[in-house]
DNA sequence: TTTATTTTTTAGACTAATCTAAATTTTTTA
DNA sequence: TAAAAAATTTAGATTAGTCTAAAAAATAAA
């Protein structure tokens, strides 16, 4: 088995990749907050493990056997999210941190299970995929809301900030996963945008509109 | 916080201390598997944390607060035992080694409401008091099989052996939680018990009859 | 295409937890 | 109560993960 470290790294180094693309030491760093010359360490040892591709100065990329490892990681993780938001009943911003912890505990049988127990969900609270135990998924098609023009419609399925204050936010104002919206304004002076719902209106920032994930 | 180690520690003293009694260093080795130097190390340093009360050579016993962190640890586990059991279809068997882990997880938020959704249970799967959110549990006041005479009777509650081999054993004979039995015969030779049990009748040994608990 | 800046890696140290082997202390036994 | 045995602690190392400061490589700017 790997460490929790280990573990979060390869999960950052997943989350860090664009499709494709590779992950810079300084974005690791970044992402699990620590240092460069810390990260340097950890890679030559996931090297050594065939965990990434790793040249020096270079970036890193997952192999295959890092890849499967990481996404049973996001799988636990997003599966714990459900299970404390529909069973336990926390909020949609109080689970993250519980979660970091749980995505760590080892047994497959015990999230295939939970992953049973809930009715294996698709998506988390957060409108994130849940692999499924053979680590695939399929992501919804998303686009910001800042994306769309004057009366276009979508159904908000995801947000790009996971931040506890963007998501407090957003349920104050009752913008969460599933309501259907319209574009009802857009203000060129500042890009902020007028939404409606049902009979309600909400003015958004742009940068609100921005990390506001609509289904198209 | 405390590291899990440390949490462990404090677990293998609570366990190793006969009431009021304190645990040997040797001991404490025992139950966690290492080496009694490791043991001193780590005395020196839940010592000088106030959690235990150790002085050289002489053994150790813990603090009120090194308690309270014990009763915690003991809490978790056996609620998520609990959870695994009842929720989620796990045999009592198979539990042990996930509540392990699952024990460290820090969010006493998380224990609390866990403990509310499965209705505030009062003993684990192996028939162990689960210690309240204020740490307080009463033990049920069990005594073991054999120390019962011929025609008594009284309703499994506990074990004294919680090795999984011990437990699919009762597994296969029906002797688990609950059942109610009478002592038939005890055969002066090997100390082995017939039980009754509606109208099953089971063979014990001596050694089974000393591993298995009834409420008085 | 040199120079400056940024990024990354190396060098050397530190903490937590562990180990083996040797030294102490306590307990038992004779 | 003195020697032998058992328990415990100290000494000195090791591994994982981290850090700061300095060196090296890559990238950007002049
Ligand atoms: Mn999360
Ligand atoms: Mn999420
Ligand atoms: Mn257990
Ligand atoms: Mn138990």
């Amino acid at each position: 088995m790997n460490t929790f470290t280990e573990e979060n790294y390869l999960k950052a180094i997943y989350h860090g990749s664009a499709p494709g693309g590779s992950v810079s030491t300084n974005e690791i760093a970044a992402a699990l907050n620590t240092r460069a010359a810390s990260v340097t360490d950890m890679l030559k040892k996931l090297a050594e493990k065939k965990l990434i591709n790793y040249t020096k100065y270079q970036g890193v990329t997952l192999t295959a056997s890092g890849e499967k490892i990481a996404l049973s990681i996001i799988r636990k993780h997003r599966l714990w999210e459900y299970f404390l938001v529909e069973k336990l009943n926390f909020k949609w911003d109080e689970v993250h941190d519980v979660a970091e912890e749980l995505e760590h505990i080892s047994s497959k049988e015990l999230v295939d299970r939970l992953d049973d127990f809930m009715g294996n969900p698709k998506y988390d609270p957060h409108g994130d995929p849940i692999p499924d135990r053979k680590g695939e998924f399929k992501a919804h098609q998303l686009k910001p809301i800042s994306s769309l023009g004057v009366n276009e419609e979508g159904v908000i399925s995801g947000v790009r900030d996971h931040s506890s204050s963007f998501l407090q936010y957003l349920e104050k104002t009752q913008l969460t996963i599933g309501k259907k919206i319209k574009v009802a304004e857009i203000h060129i002076y500042d890009h902020s945008v007028v939404i409606q719902s049902g009979d309600r209106r909400t003015h958004i920032s742009r940068e609100v509109a921005n990390n506001l994930l609509i289904a198209l």
